[in-house]
RNA sequence: GGGUGAUUAGCUCAGUUGGUUAGAGCACUACGUUCACAUCGUAGGGGUCACAGGUUCGAGUCCCGUAUCACCCA
């Protein structure tokens, strides 16, 4: 079989899906006895693409469920997409745009019929993708937040809130886009530091004595001025409490009134108050009975209660004009910049109107309480912690939702009116008769609910809830969320208090919080800013499992990441380095027939190293997939395959490899050497398949051709457990006396330029007899990884003349010169060693003669810093007497 | 204005309870295409761990302050 020279992904990473798929693994088998181990997605947009977030956040979810997968837990991965209310009407409403229409020519039904269509042909777009990503949800439970099961949930959690007295309709002053023409929450608002304008306006007294001067960023919010408010500890203004103005361009007449929230120093001291407009104002409003005057409409335009000069202008426009005016008419003082924090839409960031209008809420305080408490107990877990505190201080502040969006796409609220009375009922269904008044005829809410308020319930309205399911007995709580901290409030908070509502339990024990993408210059990555790459191109260009390495290899736990085509190529390196260690091993295990018991292998120094490694690898991934740390996981497994199984045991098994003699049956050294290397490469792929799903079930699957195992696929092998018994210290400790060795002829070999083909001889002046053993034997390793050809190993051997040496641990090691030392090199090389080693050695000494050291501090410590000593001042000797030596 | 975090090699970052003279990837230097891999190999250079104090026998790690930056909230 041919093996190609480097690794192409493209066709492979299909193959593997599709059989995946058709096998059934991503679907867990409901096991009774066993503890599941269940994830739920963080429903991405359905009109959404991949992007670099989807991509780290995806990949950590596949790789932790891959894991306990593998490790033979009943494994759950739910998946499923929201319906993105205002993003997916924005979508459709474009198109229509296009031809001309808008939705209010079309009318509330054809709209959604357009939007479910639209849904219907595009809206699985990010699943697609999900899967060339590798992520092994369990897509026969796919769900999503408009579908019939979610949305059932929906009415009953909104009808049980409002029974309970939760949810409450009210007119309040809430988050405006005057653009997508709905409310916004809170947390959809995008705020931005700009630089804007303070406009400092007169507003003159009633009765002609002089004026006040007020100071705004808004100015055209003046013309729904009700009043002037100052600090009543304000000095300056005291006496004008009570006095009656003139609101400019208007001739209406406003008070001044006194109220705490004026901070004396901004400004004048002097806040046009527009309770209609602005939420502190509205509150003031509240406070002194004020009249609410909405001067603009919903598309920010201004109405009929603005004066007629201004009526129909948009709110920018008629700012300039309110300006010119007041130029006009001297009562513009002045113009200072200031910096403020201006509030845009999430979704098509134009500036946001605070407005006033009827919303619905749900009352958060009696929600939040027992969210809070099982996060305080521990319960449920923020990772890193540091996120509890963020969690906790938004829970302790929590403010009442706005749950009504007027749009068209949602779940439209279930509340229902009489059209004869007016009566309100909340009802999952439209009732028949009124209750009042007996009348047959309802109209139902026009709004629609945030699209948030059916992802909260995600935990348990994906499993069925308000029926009775095995799901939901079986699979919740799930075990973790992994997300991104910006929805910690949106999102994570939320379903913690639903579910805690409605289920009495929480929905996930930890939420493992990860960074945002940036790009290399360290912004978040972003359509606007142009700065993303299409992972799709890059899944095409590299793989996906270059780009899901890349992307766990640098990414600490919790950290931001710093995407760039640099971080790439670690990746797709890596996986050309797997590639051809495989290609290398099936060669020689085509040519070498038969395959020996694990009983008859003939190990050596080598082999039993990479197997104690082997063993210490894959107790140190295991810990790291346990305790999240994938980065970690990467790097150990990375080290261990390119550093250690391919620079060092690949290499050292060569010689058996090619021991035997032509036609002859082969021989055991040949057999042992290709089953470790078929071993060891098995293993690897195991412990690093959820990380790099692909390449590592073709590599597993092309192995198995050779060396049996009994499961069909990767993905649901055992993950390798640990074999305490092969974790041998003193045979790692030999391995690593031979690898500083043979690192130290090469060394040498720089040293005076000798090319790589060059064979040497090197003499060892040995320190110990038990050490002749372990050179002799192992000589083929020098000879294989320093081209010595020959290797003197003596204690008491002479340094040949015109040699150069060096020192590991109580060795010396000479390489003889055919040609003349340069005497002063080499002793300007040894300074520069016996330097550094004397640093050292002063550093121990000073510690071990400092009593406090050695009487507080723990007695391991110090027998190592005495271990220490004694190296190190042997080292120091012989390096020594090797400069004398050079006269 | 309030909160949170960051500051370690040229770049991007690790460094879990304080205990080797601080590591990785990329970049850099030198040599190299012998039959797994030049998407490679071997060897190497490069850091007073932002600054200033403190605690400790011992601080990149803990505490206080300063500076710069980032994010969240108002």
């Amino acid at each position: 079989m041919e093996i190609s020279k480097t690794y192409d992904p493209s066709q492979l990473e299909k193959k593997w899906y599709a059989f995946w798929s058709e096998k059934g693994y991503f679907t867990p088998e409901v096991d009774k006895t066993k503890q599941p181990f269940t994830v739920l997605i963080p429903p991405p947009n359905v009109t959404g693409i991949l992007h670099m977030g989807h991509v780290l956040n995806n990949t950590l979810q596949d790789v932790i469920v891959r894991y306990h997968r593998m490790c033979g837990e009943p494994a759950l991965w739910l998946p499923g997409v929201d319906h993105a209310g205002i993003a997916t009407q924005n979508v459709v409403e474009k198109q229509l745009a296009t031809e001309g229409k808008n939705r209010h020519q079309i009318g509330r039904e054809e709209l959604v019929g357009l939007i479910w269509k639209w849904k219907e042909e595009k809206g699985d777009r990010i699943i697609e993708q999900l899967k060339q990503l590798g992520c092994s949800c369990d897509w026969s439970r796919l769900r999503f937040t408009m579908d019939e099961m979610l949305s059932k949930a929906v009415k009953e959690v909104f009808v049980s809130l409002y029974n309970d007295g939760l949810i409450y309709k009210g007119k309040y002053i809430i988050n405006w886009c005057p653009r997508c023409v709905t409310a916004l929450a809170n947390d959809e608002v995008e705020h931005a530091d700009e630089t804007g304008k303070l406009w400092h306006i007169h507003y003159p007294f009633k009765d002609g004595s002089g004026k006040v001067t007020i100071a705004t960023t808004r100015p055209e919010t003046m013309l729904g001025d009700v009043a002037v408010a100052v600090n009543p500890k304000d000095e300056r203004y005291t006496d004008l409490i009570g006095k009656e103005l003139v609101l400019p361009l208007t001739g209406r007449t406003i008070p001044i009134i006194a109220d705490d929230y004026v901070d004396k120093e901004f400004g004048t001291g002097c806040v046009k108050v527009t309770p209609a407009h602005d939420p502190n104002d509205f509150e003031i409003g509240n406070r002194h009975n004020l009249e609410r005057l909405l001067v603009m409409d919903e598309h920010g335009i201004m109405n009929e209660n603005a004066p007629e000069q201004f009526r129909g202008m948009d709110r920018y426009a008629c700012r300039e004009k309110i300006i010119e005016l007041l130029q006009e008419q001297g009562l513009l003082h002045k113009i200072d910049s200031h910096e403020l924090a201006v509030g845009h839409c999430y979704r098509c960031d134009t500036v946001i109107e605070p407005y006033l209008s009827d919303q619905w809420f749900v009352k958060m305080k009696p929600l939040a309480e027992e969210a809070i408490k099982v996060v305080e107990s521990g319960e449920v877990k923020f990772q890193p912690e540091r996120w509890t505190k963020v969690y906790m201080h938004w829970m302790n502040n929590i403010r009442d939702w706005c749950i009504s969006r007027q749009i068209w796409w949602g779940h439209r609220i279930p509340a229902y009116y009489c059209e004869a009375c007016g009566k309100m009922e909340v009802a999952k269904e439209m009732p028949e008769t009124c209750s009042e008044c007996g009348h047959k005829a309802f109209r139902q809410d026009e709004d629609v609910l945030d699209t948030w308020f059916s992802s909260w319930l995600w935990p348990f309205s994906t499993m069925g809830w308000p029926d009775e399911t095995e799901d939901q007995n079986y699979f919740l709580p799930t075990n973790i969320l992994i997300t991104a901290p910006e929805i910690i409030y949106l999102w994570v908070a939320r379903m913690i208090m639903s579910t805690l509502h409605f289920k009495g339990m929480i929905p996930f024990d930890t939420v493992l919080l990860h960074g945002t993408v940036r790009d290399e210059i360290g912004r978040k990555m972003s359509k606007s800013l142009g700065n993303s790459p299409d992972p799709i191109d890059i899944i095409e260009t590299v793989g996906a499992d270059a780009l899901r390495f890349s992307m766990v290899f640098s990414t600490p736990k919790g950290a931001d990441v710093f995407y760039s085509d640099a971080i790439l190529e670690t990746g797709r390196n890596f996986a050309n380095k797997i590639w051809n260690a495989y290609r290398f091993i099936m060669m020689n295990a085509e040519t070498i027939p038969g395959l020996p018991k694990p009983g008859e292998l003939e190990l050596e120094l080598a082999d039993k190293w990479i197997y104690s490694r082997l063993n210490e690898v894959t107790a140190e991934a295991r810990a790291h997939y346990e305790n999240l740390r994938l980065n970690d996981a990467a790097q150990v497994l990375f080290k261990f395959i390119w550093d250690e199984f391919c620079s060092w045991y690949i290499e050292l098994s060569k010689d058996r490899l090619y021991s035997g003699t032509e036609g002859a049956e082969p021989n055991k050294a040949q057999l042992t050497a290709k089953y470790i290397l078929l071993d060891i490469m098995q293993a690897s792929m195991r412990l690093l398949h959820p990380i790099m799903p692909f390449i590592t079930e073709e590599l597993w699957q092309g192995i198995k051709t050779h060396f049996p195992m009994p499961e069909d696929s990767i993905m649901i092998a055992l993950f390798p457990t640990v074999d305490s018994k092969l974790i041998d210290k003193s045979i790692a400790d030999e391995m690593a006396f031979m690898q500083e060795s043979i690192v130290a002829i090469r060394n040498l070999r720089k040293q005076v330029n000798l090319p790589p083909a060059t064979e040497i001889s090197i003499h060892i002046r040995l320190a110990e007899t038990k050490q002749q053993g372990l050179f002799n034997r192992y000589e083929s390793y020098f000879r294989k990884l320093a081209k010595v050809t020959e290797l003197k190993a003596e204690a008491g051997l002479l340094k040949p003349p015109a040699s150069i040496a060096a020192v590991v641990r109580n060795l010396e090691i000479f390489l003889p010169l055919s040609g003349l030392v340069d005497l002063a090199q080499e002793k300007a090389r040894l300074t520069k060693q016996l330097e550094k080693l004397e640093g050292e050695l002063n550093g121990i000494q000073r510690k071990l003669a400092n009593e406090n050291f050695v009487n507080n501090a723990k007695p391991e410590v110090v027998e190592k810093e005495k271990e220490k000593l004694a190296e190190v001042n042997t080292k120091v000797e012989l390096t020594r007497s090797q400069i004398t030596d050079l006269g």
